[in-house]
DNA sequence: GGCCAGGGGGTGT
DNA sequence: ACACCCCATGGC
């Protein structure tokens, strides 16, 4: 990894495993707009970033060398060797024993997928109301929601940016409020999750030391806070890069790689765990992100 | 353990 | 125009 200053912009080259688009269009998160190919603004970590890609070189645009070590390298995961990921999935001896021809493409065609690490109350709140919903209007709901709760966060050609509004900020929005912003029937979750974690009942802090079984547990005593929603959480805010979390794309494409028929959620899981181990996380997203890009169906088990 | 509601935009026909 | 689907969960 390169880094350099040029007015007042950050330049990153020789950057291995990063592709913006597909770090973004992971779905991995939802507070960001794309403005050109391969060029977005992203609202993050009370920050505001606009940033292009061209080829290998990485602009991240009006940032300071402090606002980049301190913010963007941490949030990009930008210290961690994917390479040593993506070959450990691929050759470890329990995948060489269960090779999969879709895995590899998976992992060599979206081998640009970073896992960020996130704001840990807009990831729950985010995959709260991400459930049976398409990812563009779960963009949508997001963005009326900061821009009716959230603190400005800037301007970028031309166009106001909010940020996701705190946790004090959200706790004082009622249930109908939120309904306007068509959360529909995961507003009183959305109000159950601030008041667990305003009484402490769920604590960052205390996830933060914990592993992922009782981060589950402790996510899960929100209403609206199931299995996968936990796990998005705590994979993607939580730093635990061993949980897998399985959605309909993940379960059609584990069934159609390794059981060829319908499977129940919980042997798919123990499938993964046995051959992705402490990397299932990413193995999760590169898995996810192929079987969307190729529309991987039910009856192509 | 299986079934279904609950909002509303996306997508395909 | 219309049916079916969606990064699920709670509650019966």
């Amino acid at each position: 990894m390169r880094i350099t200053e040029k007015d007042n912009n950050i330049i990153l080259e020789e950057m291995e495993s990063f592709d913006i688009e597909q770090i973004l269009e992971c779905g991995q998160c939802f507070h960001f707009e794309q403005l050109d190919v391969k060029e977005y603004v992203i609202v993050a970590k009370r920050h505001l970033l606009h940033i292009k890609q061209i080829n290998d070189q990485i602009i991240f645009f009006q940032t300071s060398m402090e606002t980049f070590h301190t913010v963007w390298r941490p949030y990009f995961d930008l210290d961690r060797n994917y390479n040593e990921i993506k070959s450990w999935l691929i050759t470890n001896e329990k995948t060489l024993l269960n090779r999969s021809a879709e895995l590899e493409k998976a992992i060599t065609e979206y081998g640009g997928i970073r896992i960020l690490n996130q704001d840990f109350f807009e990831t729950l709140i985010s995959f709260i109301i991400s459930q049976n919903k398409q990812i563009p209007h779960i963009k949508q709901i997001i963005n009326t929601i900061s821009i009716k709760y959230g603190d400005l966060a800037g301007e970028i050609c031309g166009k106001s940016y909010y940020h996701f509004p705190t946790l004090l900020q959200l706790a004082k929005v009622t249930e109908n409020e939120l309904r306007l912003c068509k959360t529909g029937f995961r507003a009183p979750y959305i109000v159950d999750a601030c008041e667990k974690l305003l009484k402490e009942i769920v604590l960052e802090s205390r996830l933060l030391h914990a592993d992922s079984n009782q981060t589950m547990e402790e996510l899960m005593l929100i209403k609206g806070v199931g299995i996968k929603v936990a796990s998005c959480v705590a994979l993607f805010s939580l730093s635990q890069r061993n949980v897998f979390p399985i959605d309909v794309w993940v379960k059609r494409i584990m069934e159609k790689i390794y059981f060829e028929k319908e499977t129940k959620k919980e042997e798919i899981a123990s499938l993964a765990k046995q051959l992705y181990g402490s990397f299932g996380g990413y193995a999760q997203q590169y898995l996810f992100y192929y079987a969307r890009e190729n529309n991987i169906k039910v009856d192509e088990r």
